[in-house]
DNA sequence: CGCTATTTTGAGCCGCGTCAATACGGGTGG
DNA sequence: CCACCCGTATTGACGCGGCTCAAAATAGCG
């Protein structure tokens, strides 16, 4: 914790921070930037020290590197600190069925919770990093701090409106509109471009993960880019008129 | 609690109890036959009572009656006691979308968590009765209760599990092979028959869960009916061949 | 510079939705 | 008791969106 609070304090007077010293202020809840997107949010800097104490870090996450299979008995739930990860599941016929991407902020493995062995598998899709948030120990801290208990409570509940909203019958257009505007809206609340965005995802996941074959989803990039609606340049997408793709798209953001 | 205490010990000496004295066995948790499906699930006999107090029970629920609609502050979740109920929103463009059924054990309106405020709208198929658990409360006490807190954790983590199941891209028979056979374990934990249902909901409920055409799961009735798989009479249901079912089915089931 | 994986584009087909007609059942009133 | 009506369910015909199969671009990499 020493260690955490000379970096703390010796960084807190950087203006503008470079990707490079954003992990270092990552290295504590207080100092994330992502407090506020993250399980920390809304909590007093008292109760965030509290999570601290729990978290442990995981160094570099390679690209293909699995989080958790499976069946692994739930032991720690993750947050990313960087990059990027998706879930999936192998289906008995062996098909695999990607549930969805995991942004900087956002936590992976809570439907783990029940009945304490991970449902899903999460793998980076480049290279990431994340937080440890052992699950005994953030049981024990929510029955202690309200804000905590609530937050878990909230996330699952958001993920579970945001499944919801997947489940619907769409057309690809919307779908794809859908995903896009998603995407967007979720960097632009990490301080990222809300009409740059680059996928970290390859066609075939998006795809996969919008219940379409990899052909529909190119062949709706390139109708989009006809009409003008985005610009796609291999995995860089343009988002051209926000307007118009939120007609177009069945709105899968939640929060 | 003393009128309750009365009808408990008066009722305790019966021994198969018909559906007429069930409502009163299911006035306390403690006696009722659904504890170990509903949020008592594994609670001690001390905790539990805690529980009880919370919970007030709300009479007659009329068919087509709504517990809540969209957008109403989330003052209580509910849990039902009897009788069906059905779960659905309107999309913009004025469609109606079911998002599940919920059976006598089970609790609705976990997603209105997050932001407190009801996402959907919860209407009574038929004539039917609830628990009501004041959310403030319910809180507090799984702060106290560490069973508590992992039974809601756990309900809700079961949601999103079944929801991703659904949202699968199944085809119609797989789609409807997966309803019956969920709806079939759900009613075998509650002491009823595995192989003759009857739907308390419509065709057009049930395709419009299942993302289908009512057509189609008429259809795909009449097949199964053909096959030997099932025998459908109006809204009474025999299945007759629950190996084949199982083969053809996505597995809806969780828990 | 080849090799391979990914993406794009085209052609054809099929499952499911749409539209339409019919059958069934339950309730109501004569 | 039957005639009538209306909502629900079934069955058929047809069209379309998206999947499948196939092949050609394009990028990444040794």
């Amino acid at each position: 914790m020493l260690f955490f609070e000379a970096r703390r304090t010796r960084l807190s007077g950087t203006a503008t921070p470079s990707p490079l010293n954003l992990y270092q202020l990552r290295r504590t809840c207080s100092t994330c930037s992502l407090s506020e997107l993250c399980l920390p949010m809304g909590l007093e800097s008292g109760d965030m020290q509290r999570l601290e104490e729990l978290v442990a870090l995981r160094g570099p996450v390679n690209e293909g590197d699995h989080l958790f299979r499976v069946g692994d008995p739930l032991r720690v739930l993750y947050a990313v600190r960087g990059g990027f990860f998706k879930s999936y599941l192998v289906e008995a016929n062996g098909r695999e069925q990607v549930l969805g991407f995991h942004l900087p902020g956002e936590l992976i493995g809570l439907d783990a919770i029940w009945p304490e062995q991970h449902q899903c598998n999460a793998v980076a899709l480049n290279t990431a990093s994340v937080c440890e948030l052992p699950y005994a120990g953030l049981s024990d801290l929510g029955r202690q701090v309200p804000g905590l208990q609530h937050s878990m409570l909230r996330l699952l509940s958001k993920e579970l409106a945001l499944s919801h909203s997947l489940a619907g019958d769409y057309s690809a257009e919307e779908r794809v509109a859908g995903f896009l505007l998603s995407l967007s809206s979720r960097m632009k609340a990490r301080g990222h471009s809300e009409t740059h965005l680059t996928l970290a995802m390859s066609r075939r996941d998006i795809a996969n993960y919008l219940r379409l074959a990899t052909e529909t989803v190119s062949r709706v990039f390139s109708r989009f880019e006809q009409d003008g609606l985005v610009s796609v340049d291999r995995r860089e997408v343009m988002l051209r008129d926000l307007e118009k793709l939120g007609q177009i798209g069945r709105c899968f953001t939640v929060g």
